[in-house]
RNA sequence: GCGCCCGUAGCCCAACGGCAGAGGCACCAGGUUUAGGUCCUGGCCAGUGAGAGUUCGAAUCUCUCCGGGCGCACCA
């Protein structure tokens, strides 16, 4: 352009911090945080939610870990939620927007040992430095509900939760074998265990046979399941179908086959089988060897070689067991078992292969319609009978299993069936009339094993007492308090280390009064976090956990925004408590997160950011150069939402740079405010209320970095206005300019917060409310209609928006670009999409 | 092995079945400065991984293949 340029520009174009009247990221986060502290813009007010005078949103971020300061993960996540939450405000509602701390956890644990403190130390040292970051990062977070999972006064409600479901019977305690972390020394849920490795430190899980606490979460399974649907297309697909693979329902028969036992005598045992159409095909049986069954139906002569394979098993790690192309092994029990359908008698064999805690543990073997079962049959030489015929080779000579539908054979009254659910109808309810069998349901979902045997967590409120048995604490006596422990005190010894606080330990009973002792077990802090989204809704509350009305005006979660690596774990724990305090009459809703956006990752240089490669970006540094407001809009802008990041491929000073234009539009900006917009530039005018109703629209679906890029073109847009369009003085610049600032509260409010006080208005900016937009201005003056000749663009008409088909294709006809086109081919047909597009077929 | 998602300029990414480029990064040129990691203007740059099909019209729908990512993987 020319030198109309205006003369602000002097001393305006510049970025240099600390430049007199430049734009200045330090300079205006140390100028506005204090501002926001005062002015507390951003509590969420029961009352006025309750009036009806606005209507409430809850938008939560998964609350992170305190170990050291805020990372790149921590600034993404909550950049990203931060749009939504504030997008809600601007927009009018009432928004809950809470931030806490998951502060129980085995890193403060093994700090404290190595530092020979306690672990509340680290914790709460962490705790302030994260919440310092936090607040610095201009996050409209609700600071008066905060809450910490290690507070008494949080797991004193945690442990109240755990006396409930024990109540309902949903806690309890089995012995069986679990996975065990040798590094950790604690038990692990089966969610922690990841390719057989401890989730948390990498460590390869052994088992162990302890007597643990479980939440009885498979009582749920199906509801886990069925309720879903009210979650689809509002979560990730991938999230529902990790949710639906680990719940893992199957449809089959429970078939029970009399065992005949060394010493003659018999006993039952049903074998689950997802295939009960395919019964005339087993040719032997075989149980978990690690199964108590096999050891008690197991013959004496083969009670050795059953106890060595056994032992041999027990030493082989998850790892080992997970490989697929791992040869099958086993031993032969020495006992038969008889086909209930035909009375065959099949060997019973005891194998690795076959999992004790699922379905019953003991499966028939169809090695003809079973991969596995064929391999372990190939193993061991015994029969394979195809007894559904598919119409590929037959297995026992191809080794390959056929599993699809197929036409029954050497299959009794099924044989010329070749339909697999009549095949299947047929088989039970013939096994039905004989008692010898029914249709079941089972789930992969486990119980949820909830002891760990360390101490930086909720302890269990139950006491053992030799007369009363497992004896809880009464709820007036809650928290249960941790003992003063620390440093070497807390060193792994395989128990937990409550259990060497004697004093603590020993108490009367609370039913008999007689010597009782304390669990000594702390709770997975995956219970903590199972509920603290209700927390958030009462806090500080000393009477309940959470007041059930408060849940009422404020639940349930309406977008939760984190990593799907909580897609099975957390996820489906809170979804198990939502639904047992739905049952207990205390939440009037069955699922606690209506809707949910899992950010992608920072990566850099196409790899993960570890220490080892050296790869790290340090977001303290990041924010010290760019300032805040640029790593937020770069963390925003890079991409969707759910994409990861590469901070190789993003440009934090391109960001610092747009923000940079942007402010400076505040100082251009020549009409006072208030000024009558209606005679400003119509041209710029459109365009601002065009961004302001797309903005909207991508907001809602979550396509932030697309808003940022139309805020974009209105700066543009508006640079161009005062440069060499309509001057610096036209009240539409003023209006472009404003929504501007609107526009980028979402996501870098300190740019925001100071183009608005340079535009004559108060704080907060992110309390403005969203400008209104006039439809009037939405509706294009003229659109550019395009003539295609057989799909290619031939011609381009300027029309009116509201031109009809006919007058449309009329013009379209009669341009001379088009009449030549067509030449002297015939119109065959003619396609009038007004006012877009005409196509003219021609032949 | 099974399932799901994704391939658009040098890079990150846009595009109700209707003009392939919105925005940014990088790069180049000009101007302003010439103390500039400044600012302004302009330019460069793909025919949408490959092929076939459906359609008046396909980046968009369908199928096959190639490439990449994710999930599940002895769950009977």
């Amino acid at each position: 352009m020319d030198d109309q340029t205006p003369r602000t520009d002097q001393v305006d174009r510049t970025g240099e911090p600390g430049e007199p009247g430049g734009y200045d990221p330090k300079a205006l986060q140390e100028k506005w945080l204090p501002v926001w502290e005062r002015l507390d813009p951003f509590r969420a007010d029961d009352a006025v939610v309750d009036s009806g005078e606005r209507e409430k949103k809850y938008a939560l971020t998964m609350f992170p870990y305190p170990s050291g300061d805020l990372h790149m993960g921590h600034a993404e996540v909550t950049a990203l939620h931060d749009v939504l939450a504030r997008y809600w405000w601007q927009r009018g509602y009432e928004v809950l927007n809470p931030i806490g701390w998951d502060s129980f956890g085995l890193p403060a644990e093994n700090a404290a040992i190595k530092r020979d403190e306690h672990p509340s130390t680290y914790t709460y040292a962490n705790i302030e430095t994260q919440a310092g970051s936090f607040r610095r990062y201009g996050l409209s977070f609700d600071w008066s509900r905060r809450l910490h999972t290690s507070d008494p006064e949080y797991y004193r409600w945690t442990q109240w939760l755990f006396l409930k479901l024990h109540e309902r019977g949903l806690a309890y305690r089995k012995a069986s074998p679990v996975n065990w972390c040798p590094n950790d020394q604690t038990v692990l849920a089966n969610e922690q265990v990841v390719d057989g490795a401890c989730e948390r430190c990498g460590a390869i899980v052994t088992k162990r046979e302890l007597t643990q606490w479980y939440f009885k979460v498979t009582d749920y399974a199906q509801r886990l399941l069925d309720d879903m649907a009210q979650l689809e297309g509002r979560w990730p697909e991938r999230v529902l179908t990790l949710q639906r693979n680990w719940i893992g329902r199957s449809e089959g028969a429970h078939v029970e086959f009399d065992l005949h036992l060394a010493d003659g005598s018999t006993r039952p045992v049903t074998v689950y089988t997802t295939r009960p159409d395919t019964l005339y095909g087993a040719t032997f049986m075989v149980v978990a060897a690690d199964a108590k069954l096999a050891a008690e139906i197991c013959a004496p002569e083969q009670a050795d070689a059953l106890a060595s394979y056994v032992e041999e098993v027990r030493k082989a790690s998850d790892i080992d067991r997970l490989a697929t192309d791992r040869p099958k092994t086993g031993v032969p029990l020495g006992i038969t078992a008889t086909n209930p359908v035909n009375g065959e008698q099949l060997p019973v064999w005891a194998s690795d292969y076959v999992l004790a805690d699922y379905g019953t543990g003991a499966v028939m073997a169809v090695p003809a319609h079973d991969q596995r079962d064929l391999d372990f049959a190939k193993a061991m030489g015994l029969p394979v009978r195809r007894v559904v015929d598919t119409g590929e080779d037959d297995p026992a000579e191809s080794f390959v299993a056929t599993t699809g539908a197929g036409t029954y054979v050497s299959s009794g009254p099924l044989d010329g069936l070749s339909d697999k659910a009549a095949g299947i109808q047929a088989v039970v309810d013939r096994l039905e009339a004989d008692g010898r069998g029914t249709r079941a349901v089972n789930f992969r979902l486990r119980d949820w094993l909830l002891s760990r045997q360390r101490f930086w967590g909720a302890p269990i409120p139950i006491v053992h007492c030799a007369a009363c048995g497992e004896v809880p604490v009464p709820e007036s006596e809650l928290p249960v308090v941790l003992p003063d422990l620390k440093g070497a005190d807390l060193k792994p010894k395989g128990s937990s280390p409550l259990a060497a606080a004697r004093d603590w330990v020993e108490v009367p009973c609370p039913r008999c009064g007689g010597p009782g002792e304390r669990d000594t077990d702390t709770m997975d802090t995956f219970v903590d976090s199972a509920w603290y989204f209700l927390r958030y809704c009462s806090p500080g509350n000393t009477e309940m956990a959470f007041d059930p009305a408060d849940l009422k005006r404020w639940g349930p979660v309406d977008m939760y925004v984190g990593g799907v690596e909580h897609a099975v774990l957390h996820l489906l724990y809170s979804r198990f408590f939502t639904k047992v305090l739905h049952d207990m009459d205390l939440l009037d809703f069955t699922e606690p997160f209506s809707a949910q956006l899992n950010q992608g990752v920072v990566i850099n240089q196409g790899k993960k950011m570890s220490k080892s490669l050296g790869n790290g970006v340090n977001l303290g540094e990041q924010l010290d150069e760019f300032g805040v407001d640029a790593v937020r809009l770069t963390l925003v802008f890079a991409g969707p939402p759910e994409d990861n990041i590469d901070w190789a491929d993003v440009s934090p000073s391109g960001s610092l740079r747009f923000l940079t234009r942007a402010w400076r539009l505040s100082g251009d900006v020549a009409s006072a405010p208030g000024a009558d917009v209606t005679t400003g530039d119509v041209a710029l005018r459109r365009t601002t209320h065009k961004t302001l109703a797309e903005a909207a629209t991508l907001v809602e679906g979550y396509r932030f970095n697309v808003m940022i890029a139309r805020t974009m073109e209105l700066v543009n847009a508006t640079r161009k206005a005062i440069d060499s369009g309509c001057g610096p003085a036209d009240p539409a610049v003023r209006e472009a300019v404003e929504a501007v600032a609107v526009l980028l509260s979402l996501v870098a409010p300190y740019t925001a917060e100071e183009m608005w006080e340079r535009l004559g208005h108060e704080a907060t900016v992110g309390r403005a409310g969203w400008p209104t937009v006039d439809p009037a201005l939405l509706v294009e003056e003229s659109v550019t209609a395009v003539v295609q000749i057989q799909g290619k663009v031939k011609a381009r008409l300027e029309v009116a928006p509201d031109v009809t088909d006919a007058d449309l294709e009329a013009a379209a006809m009669a341009d001379p670009a088009v009449v030549a086109a067509i030449g002297d081919r015939t119109v065959r047909k003619v396609i009038v999409r007004a006012p877009k597009l005409v196509n003219v077929v021609v032949g």
